[in-house]
DNA sequence: CAGTGAGCGAGCTTCCGCTTGACTT
């Protein structure tokens, strides 16, 4: 008997095949992708760490040849799978049937070299019949559509790994851009922007208490006046003006007057419409809709979501999560027929099995629909017994949504009255009501299904009205002006950002989830109980790529290259030129060696680097104030602030963009800054204040003066807050630095105070730190002399910067001994001219001699880069700043100073906590505010 | 972003799509 090895994508998918199957087949899974992109150079083969496309892991000079690497995570199941494939007499690739699949299906057997017959087959549904079917039929692996996997690869790779630089060097260091993650940021700040132009209209109309002979009332609202229509939200513009011109639009005091005018009146019945109306169920979920279904019945974000379907999945209750299909199997389709004609009647099943058509774009239907995994479904009240809250809730969804899709259409009957009056001025109006009844609850039934009381719930879905006859007479009893206001369009949650990123074609079941995650942990969207706010860092990005980036920020990019991967599935082009003219521009393919393009996205990220105004792109204009002074909020590195001429103040964080309107801003900008005065100096009479500032909060005594004399000032002890800091304190600090006492032996004064790197005493040019903040005022003098007789190196600081941790032997290079230390930026190794810093996966015990030389050695290699290239910035950044003197003249000194104390160590490693400078010598960086409020802390 | 003292050198960040555990609390 012949063993059979069977690959499919997913473990739990193989569980349920190998009881497909029997005992000629061992079914495994890939896990998903078996190698990839390098994603960073740890990952690439020391042999190919030179070459200069090894950051990219694609080598574009060579016809955009990738370099696949196997994950480390991966690489014992691969061990596993050649294990089982050397048992098999013939291997199965049963992957997914979509790009993805194919590309698994063609690594697997790159990687596994199997000597056995290979068989690609392919399913869609996961029974006996469809297996057997499938395996009866195998073909083989089709190149093309792996090809536009790899395509699709590599332009993503190309994308990512080369606009996210430009970022980290015009914007902040760790940002990130990317096809998917791009468009949907710049989906949330459109929609900002468009809240930001929106001009709020306000408009009035009526209610009407009406009422019958027989003394029963139902309410009305108008409609219209003297012919013509009451205008309503939706006939005005953004601009806030009415896009029609044959409506009338009512004021408070108009329709105050009308409302008079009417009390009272007599009505009449013009006309009574009876419409009946059907309403067909939606088609069963695939992941967006399902997504977004839990994100608004039980505000789920998606990845809670993800997660209880997951463990649905696993578990035999769903069929798979992650799918872009509507479609039920034959077997849910009886399933779902034979249950509803059981709970509900034959009534409720329809002649024919539902059908949805796919409206998604680039749909690749490798899977069925959401819905209860078998063939005789659990109600969500049994499963609920078996598994988690989440769990239960998302099945319930999941449950109704897959039986009301196969049952009848809900059949009722819809009601508009409309009813005429004249007012005492002889105005004609007209009220309006409408109600509904449900003559067959169809679909509605499977979802009251559960309720404690279904009829009731049925019944809440209708609205019913009284009798009503055209002509019978009425009277306005009752009459209330209601004032309404225009709302601009709604914030997207995670739930319509998904449905949106659908609608644009824009990433795949699998990465919803996690592009919300990526674009909210890279800091350009926050979220407000389900709101997605984007941030600022998100409008300086989205500008940035806007302006030098279209084409990649396009919404229809990722539709057009789903296009051209389709041609490049079915041979009507080729990859490579796809390539070229992506990353060397469209002229590529007609020069020699594919040189002369010049719109291609190397160029934009290389030459034409310097186009970018890093300080233009993090600006973005608010408004002018009454004097014509530009306002712009602008992001810089540490946070977002408002800027008007040389005045600024941060941003507070909880405030929303579409917030910070001229108004606002001017507010913020001329409001007492978050400095709070404590008290006043006995001693001088001049008030002592908390401010907050670069280095931390910390107290000031007095007010600077316009004669260039600074106040003083001293940082709070971390034990210290600024809420909380009484006047006492505050003198204390101010009174430092401290005299310690004399120095029996030569008389020279000790004093103790804080500094740059914390608490120290100093006697003359001698210093050493204090281990607390306190001991600035308890040290005493023997103490004090105690620590200064120490040599510097005994500091802890020294200690662990100094004492090499490790010996490891003579360079065989350079022939001097090489020592382990620890350092700023942690453990190193050093033969004295060469520094090595560990890489990942180096430890300090681990450390051979041998890996040490070759740590130096690449080191070695690579030259005295840091030196050169702090050159090279440097220039750069002299002269960009030559370039704009404009922008400098209005501030010189204050700015010039600020300029040369971010180079000064101190600011380098203040700044270092929060983001590293690297080469980003453009990115901006000065971050002069004057004014900060107070619930924000700077950055130690 | 206040202004106060020491010293030693970087290297990395990032994409999109497939898929689960491995770890803790």
């Amino acid at each position: 008997m012949t063993k059979s090895l069977v690959i499919v994508e997913s473990p739990a998918k193989a569980r349920t095949i190998a009881g497909f199957l029997g005992d000629g087949y061992v079914v495994e899974s890939s896990i998903g992708h078996i190698r990839d992109l390098p994603k960073s150079a740890d990952d690439v083969p020391p042999a190919l760490k030179k070459v200069p496309w090894a950051k990219l892991g694609v080598d574009v000079e060579n016809d955009f040849k990738p370099l696949y690497v196997v994950d480390a995570d991966k690489k014992q199941h691969i061990q596993r799978l050649k294990q089982l494939l050397k048992d098999a007499d013939e291997l199965y690739l049963a992957t997914d049937e979509d790009r993805e699949g194919e590309s698994i299906a063609w690594h697997l057997y790159e990687v596994l070299q199997p000597k056995v017959p290979v068989r690609r087959m392919v399913f869609h549904e996961i029974t006996r019949k469809a297996i057997q079917q499938a395996l009866s039929s195998p073909r083989e692996i089709d190149r093309r559509l792996v090809e536009a996997q790899e395509a699709r690869r590599i332009l993503d790779r190309l994308f990512g790994y080369e606009v996210s630089p430009v970022l980290w060097k015009k914007i902040l260091p760790k940002l990130s851009a990317g096809r998917v993650q791009s468009v949907a940021t710049r989906v949330l700040v459109e929609r900002e922007r468009e809240r930001m132009r929106f001009v709020t209209a306000k408009y009035w109309d009526l209610d009407a208490l009406i009422a019958k002979k027989d003394g029963s009332t139902f309410d009305a609202g108008l409609v219209s006046v003297g012919r013509a229509r009451v205008a309503s939200g939706k006939d005005f513009g953004e601009d806030g003006r009415l896009t029609k011109s044959d409506v009338v639009l009512l004021d408070e005091a108009q329709a105050k007057a009308l409302a008079d005018g009417l009390r009272g009146q007599p009505m009449t019945v013009r006309s009574v419409e009876r419409k009946p109306y059907k309403r067909s169920p939606s088609a069963p979920f695939m992941t967006s809709t399902l997504q977004q279904e839990a994100g608004r019945k039980l505000r789920f974000s998606t990845s809670r979501t993800m997660k209880a379907a997951q463990r649905l999945y696993e578990n035999g209750y769903i069929t798979y999560m992650r799918t872009d299909s509507t479609t039920l199997s034959e077997a849910a389709l009886t399933a779902a027929r034979r249950l509803i004609e059981e709970m509900y009647g034959r009534e409720y099943v329809p002649s024919a099995p539902r059908t949805y058509a796919n409206k998604v774009k680039n749909a690749q239907e490798a899977h069925e629909a959401i819905r209860p995994a078998g063939d005789t479904w659990k109600t969500p009240e049994d499963v609920s017994r078996e598994v988690g809250p989440d769990e239960a809730k998302v099945y319930e969804l999941v449950w109704k949504r897959t039986v009301a899709s196969q049952m009848q259409d809900v059949r009722g009957e819809s009601i508009v009255v409309k009813i005429a009056g004249k007012a005492r001025d002889g105005r004609d109006v007209e009220f309006s009501v409408s109600g509904n009844t449900i003559q067959f609850a169809g679909f509605y039934r499977a979802y009251v299904e559960g309720s404690d009381d279904p009829e009731a719930e049925l019944e809440s879905r209708e609205k019913h009205l009284p009798e009503l006859v055209e002509g019978e007479s009425l009277v306005a009893r009752e009459l209330k002006a209601n004032g309404h206001e225009t709302q601009p369009p709604a914030r997207y949650t995670e739930a319509s950002l998904v449905r949106r990123l659908e609608e644009l074609g824009v990433g795949r079941p699998s990465t919803y989830a996690s592009t919300l995650s990526t674009i909210q942990d890279r800091g350009y969207v926050f979220k407000k109980g389900t709101a997605l706010y984007p941030s600022w860092t998100a409008f300086a990005v989205v500008s940035l790529l806007e302006k030098h980036f279209p084409e990649l920020v396009d919404y229809a990019f990722t539709a057009r290259m789903e296009d051209d991967l389709d041609e490049i599935a079915n041979g009507a082009q080729n990859a490579v030129p796809w390539l070229r003219r992506f990353y060397f521009g469209e002229a590529a393919n007609e020069g020699p060696n594919g040189a002369g393009g010049d719109n291609g996205l190397k160029t934009m990220v290389s030459e034409n680097l310097g186009e970018i105004d890093a300080r233009a792109v993090n600006s973005i204009p608010i408004g002018v104030d009454p004097n014509g002074v530009e306002i712009v909020a602008r992001v810089g590195r540490y946070g977002p602030y408002l800027q008007r001429g040389e005045d600024t103040v941060s941003i507070p964080e909880e405030l929303a963009p579409d917030e910070l309107t001229v108004e606002k801003s001017l507010a913020l900008l001329t409001a007492p800054s978050g400095d709070r005065e404590v008290g006043k100096d006995p001693e001088t009479g001049l008030t002592v204040f908390v401010k907050a500032g670069r280095f931390g909060t910390y107290v000031q005594l007095g007010e600077a003066t316009k004669d260039g004399e600074k106040p003083k000032t001293a940082s709070l002890f971390s034990s210290m807050k600024a809420e909380t800091l009484t006047l006492e304190q505050a003198l204390k600090l101010l009174s430092l630095p401290r005299t310690v006492g004399n120095d029996p032996a030569d008389g020279v004064a000790i004093t103790a105070q804080n500094g740059r790197y914390g608490p120290y005493v100093q006697k003359g040019t001698e210093s050493r730190s204090l281990e607390s903040e306190d001991q600035i005022f308890t040290v005493t003098t023997e103490q004090a002399l105690a620590l200064l007789a120490q040599p510097k190196t005994r500091g802890p600081r020294r200690a662990a910067a100094t004492g090499p941790l490790k010996e490891l032997g003579v360079d065989p290079v350079s022939q001097k001994p090489i020592v382990l230390r620890e350092g700023r930026f942690g453990p190193y190794v050093s033969d004295g001219d060469t520094v090595a810093s560990l890489r990942k996966g180096d430890t300090i015990d681990g450390i051979t001699p041998e890996r040490a030389q070759e740590l130096l050695a690449e080191r070695r290699e690579r030259g005295p880069s840091t030196k050169s290239k702090r050159g090279r910035g440097g220039a750069k950044a002299k002269a960009a700043a030559s370039e704009k003197p404009a922008a400098e003249k209005k501030a010189p000194a204050k700015k010039a100073a600020k300029k040369a104390s971010t180079k000064k160590p101190a600011a380098k490693k203040a700044s270092a906590k929060k983001s590293d400078e690297g080469d980003g010598a453009e990115a901006e960086d000065s971050r002069p505010a004057k004014k900060r409020s107070p619930d924000v802390t700077a950055e130690p």
